[in-house]
RNA sequence: GUGGAUAUAGCUCAGCUGGUCAGAGCGCUACGUUGACAUCGUAGAAGUCAGUGGUUCGAAUCCACUUAUCCACACCA
């Protein structure tokens, strides 16, 4: 048998392991041709090909990695299929730049030459961010990997467009969309983050046209004014109703318009005149439609000013603002400037201020989608985790707007629409057509715009799995069991796929929604790229270890929460790694003379601490289950953690020294190398779906084991092995251990030292104790343990303790301190008594005695009963010493 | 404006459906190299569970309000 290093070095073991299980193939899901196994499966959230692997990624991926590995032990036919995101916008900025660099402007080298140019890109970069996911043990079935723009996720894109047509779920039309005059392209709603700024309000004179004087608006666009098309004023405003149908000349365009009244406009608000500017803001989009207003177009695509703007054409939006202002000021039309604090909307992309623009775009008609996408929530056929995100959800499914799907890009899903140049006539095909199915003409043109990247991700899942075909894999595998996200896309991602889902495949894509919450800095701050405060999860990963990264990750997590990222934590978790690599050396190390092959079954003999053993691993194992099925993976590594630690290493490897270490009696050295090996083996089994690498390292050393841990069988519960008297027992022995120790510590006894020790007890405890004489007498050393009845003689100079009625005592003649002893009993006493008061209080109050359950009652008077006796005994103890 | 989250030991956080729940890790104190582990062991100190009120026999746990911090959505030109 081979022996373990002294310390466990990650770095040797995890690029070994991971290659063996993709070299086996055990990623992928078992074959099941007579169709007789339960699935499970989750569909990755696609890295964006562009993507770093962040904690983000590193959580997320763990989570679901966590649940795969978990139910494919359960004997589930699991897969977790893997793939990237093109990421339309991202993409393209990162190949215009990487051909700026080369001196290339993306324009000469045209649409084709430059999709070939990102290609490339994808081909040499595409794959970094699943390498990276590969570093942290992902268990994702490789061979299943897909990619947005790949063959089958295109046709499922082109399919779902044209039967979204041809319901008329999706329309072209003349509408108000953001627009970032940065990535040139159009965004959805969603894409556009609101930043409050400090801006100012102008308020500015408009001179009637048939009467002396002026009105006054405000605006924090002065720009716009050029575009200025009405004014509106609330119907019921009393100062301004005579003025309603009143025409004023737009300054500095000498443009007439005329002052009409709308339900938007807030009396209170400003001077409760607002300037429409149709072409450029949403409100006045709606109203202008209300009104039949002209749209006037002022600042074009790169948010310069446009020809209507006059004489401001050419000019950048914001330059342009400055001049509009001097000019007023000159005019003597600017009445006054305030400071004002308003929400300004950027590109989520690039920051950039949309400019709200009138263009001809793709919409899909959300109403008749997002109908069953709420049903689907409201009656709990898609379950969100933790439960407030479906308000979330709801919130914006019950209000949601239009979705804008085309893109002014290159990169990304061409929308399959095709014009006929001669007679304007709309096709949309699967394939290109030969000529024009109205005139036959063949003078065609496809659109430029390419679609909403979020578009081909609403099917991801289950374009993934073979849609439109109907593929073995989507009907073992859709719908899925589970998405595992961040709250970050909710509505950009999750939403999507469930009405897509269900419009689709008249299923919901998933049945649980697990959101999890942020990974923070250590001061709570967002991780960002312009903070600097990114923490590499590969670099981690090199230094601790993917399992203690892992680990980490969960630790302490909570459904929904975010948590904070310490270095701390990392080393707590790798010092767990190490101590589990410690116990199974210790294991190995007494397995020289040792067949497991060869154990009988009536060579066991097994003792309390082997029964105590078995039964708490499978209380374990339940409370794993337990926590994994809601989601609480906090717990389950705090179950892990505290039974390897506290009870494997720190107890039951120590009860079972003793026996190892001696020769005497075989079959009590088998027992022990039986149990101490076989709970190994399965704490290795309970671990391994969130530490998978040290727990296949070990595994594979441990004798009797056979192929790969993550294709073993979960440790089943079974009830037999709830053994809860032997917990009592061993509970009494642990504690009386403590007690001993205690003392020993306090009264400053050599901890190396054997002492006597004396414990008096009711025959019923003092029988347990008898039963467990070995270990207290090892695990507290003490030499000739002493077990009697109670209401003995008790030897002078002795130091006491009361534990679950059983009285500790400690003859340590000559070292104990008297006055430091009887301040301990008099503390002690003081604690007794508060519990005494605590629980006469409890029984003295009748509403407890008759409403509370009865087993409550009756556990308050046993406690009673034992503080009572507990301290009378302390009492005793006193006078005797003071005599 | 609407909705939500968080507030528990010096620090970071658990505490699920109200009754040994006042916990863990780190840090701290005292001992310790006992034949797996100093990436360790043993023992210990430490909290009016943000505040106020309510429901209840009983509340860190449920309800209301208050305070503080944070987030999402919606925005008023």
């Amino acid at each position: 048998m081979e022996n373990l290093e002294k310390t466990y070095d990650p770095a040797k073991a995890e690029d070994r392991w991971y290659n063996y299980w993709m070299e086996n193939n055990y990623f992928a899901p078992a074959e099941d041709p007579e169709g007789e196994m339960d699935t499970f499966s989750i569909v990755m959230p696609p890295p964006n090909i562009t993507g770093q692997l962040h904690m983000g990624h590193a959580l997320d991926n763990t989570l679901q990695d966590i649940l795969t590995r978990w139910k494919r032990m359960h004997g589930y036919r699991a897969l977790w299929l893997p793939g990237t995101d093109h990421a339309s916008i991202a993409t393209e900025v990162k190949v215009v730049d990487k051909l700026k660099s080369e001196g290339i402007e993306k324009d000469e080298v045209g649409r084709e030459g430059f999709l070939e140019k990102a290609w490339e890109w994808k081909e040499e970069y595409g794959d970094q961010i699943t390498n990276q996911l590969k570093k942290l043990g992902s268990s994702c079935d490789w061979s299943r990997e897909r990619f947005t723009m790949d063959e089958g996720c295109s046709e499922a894109v082109k399919e779902v467009f044209i039967k979204l047509y041809e319901k008329e779920l999706i329309y072209q039309g003349d509408y108000i969309v953001n627009w970032c005059p940065s990535c040139h392209t159009t965004l959805s709603d969603i894409e556009v983050e609101h930043e409050e700024k400090e801006g100012k309000f102008y308020h500015i004179k408009y001179p009637y046209k048939d009467r002396e004087g002026f009105i006054t608006v405000a605006t924090t666009r002065p720009e716009t004014m050029l575009g200025d098309t009405a004014i509106a004023v609330h119907p019921s405003d009393e100062r301004y109703k005579d003025l309603i149908g009143e025409k004023v000349i737009l300054p500095l365009m000498d443009r007439e318009i005329e002052i009409i009244a709308d339900e938007y406009v807030d009396s209170e608000f400003g001077t409760g005149m607002v300037k429409v500017t149709p072409a450029h803001d949403p409100n006045d989009f709606e109203i202008g439609r209300r009104h039949d207003l002209e749209v006037i177009k002022v600042i074009d695509e790169d948010a310069n000013m446009s020809e209507n703007a006059g004489k401001y054409a050419g000019l950048d939006r914001y330059e342009c603002r400055k001049k509009v202002i001097e000019d007023l000021t000159e005019l003597g039309l600017l009445i006054k400037t305030e400071d004002h604090v308003h929400n300004v909307g950027e590109c989520y992309r690039c920051d950039t201020v949309i400019e709200p623009l009138v263009s001809k775009q793709w919409f899909v008609k959300m109403k008749p989608l997002a109908e069953p996408a709420i049903e689907a929530v409201k009656d709990g056929t898609i379950k969100f985790v933790p439960e407030r995100f479906s308000k979330v959800y709801m919130n914006w499914m019950e209000n949601i707007r239009d979705w804008c799907i085309s893109r002014q890009l290159w990169w990304g899903h061409r929308i399959p629409v095709w014009y006929c140049n001669n007679c304007g006539e709309v096709i949309v095909a699967r394939e290109e057509p030969d000529e024009c199915p109205s005139c036959q003409s063949s003078n065609l043109k496809q659109d430029e715009d390419v679609l909403d990247t979020w578009f081909s991700s609403a099917l991801w899942p289950f374009s993934t799995l073979g849609w439109p075909e109907s593929t073995d894999d989507l009907r073992s595998f859709y719908p899925t069991d589970v998405l595992v996200t961040g709250r970050d896309i909710i509505f950009f991602w999750v939403a999507r796929m469930i009405f897509m889902g269900l419009e689709f495949m008249d299923q919901e894509p998933f049945t649980d929604v697990y959101i999890h919450g942020l990974i923070r800095d250590s001061q709570g701050r967002k991780m960002s790229k312009s903070l600097g405060n990114g923490i590499d999860p590969l670099e981690i990963v090199e230094k601790y270890g993917a399992d203690a990264l892992r680990f980490t990750l969960i630790t302490g997590n909570t459904p929904g929460n975010d948590m904070r990222f310490r270095e701390e934590r990392l080393e707590a978790s790798r010092n767990f790694a190490n101590k589990i690599w410690n116990a199974s050396r210790f294991i190995l190390m007494n397995m020289e003379d040792f067949e497991l092959d060869q154990v009988e079954e009536n060579d066991l003999k097994p003792t309390l601490a082997d029964r105590w053993i078995e039964s708490r691993l499978n209380t374990v194992a339940n409370e794993i289950d337990e926590a994994l099925e809601n989601y609480n993976f906090g717990e389950m590594a705090g179950s892990l953690y505290d039974f390897i630690w506290n009870e494997f290493c720190d107890w039951y490897i120590e009860l079972i020294k003793a026996r190892l270490y001696q020769d005497e009696d075989p079959d009590a050295k088998l027992t022990a190398q039986y149990y101490g090996l076989t709970v190994l083996e399965k704490i290795l089994r309970l671990l391994h779906p969130v530490m998978p690498f040290i727990t296949e390292e070990i595994w594979q050393k441990l004798p009797g084991t056979d192929g790969s841990i993550m294709n073993s069988d979960w440790p089943e519960k079974t009830e037999s092995d709830t053994d809860i008297v032997s917990e009592e027992k061993m509970q009494l022995i642990m504690n009386v251990i403590k007690s001993i120790r205690n003392i020993r510590n306090e009264m400053k006894v050599n901890p190396g030292k054997r002492i006597k020790a004396l414990l008096s007890a009711g025959s019923k405890k003092a029988e347990i104790l008898e039963e467990g004489r070995e270990y207290i007498e090892n695990l507290a050393r003490i030499k000739n343990l002493t077990i009697e009845g109670e209401n003995i003689d008790k030897p002078d100079k002795v130091s006491t303790a009361i534990v679950n009625e059983v009285e500790v005592i400690l003859p340590l003649k000559g070292m104990i301190d008297l006055d430091k002893e009887l301040k301990r009993l008099e503390k002690e006493i003081e604690d007794v008594e508060f519990e005494i008061n605590r629980a006469k209080g409890k029984l003295n109050n009748e509403g407890f005695v008759n409403k509370a359950p009865e087993h409550l009652v009756e556990a308050e008077k046993k406690k009673l009963q034992e503080y009572k006796q507990k301290k009378e005994k302390l009492i005793q103890r006193l006078g005797e010493l003071k005599d």
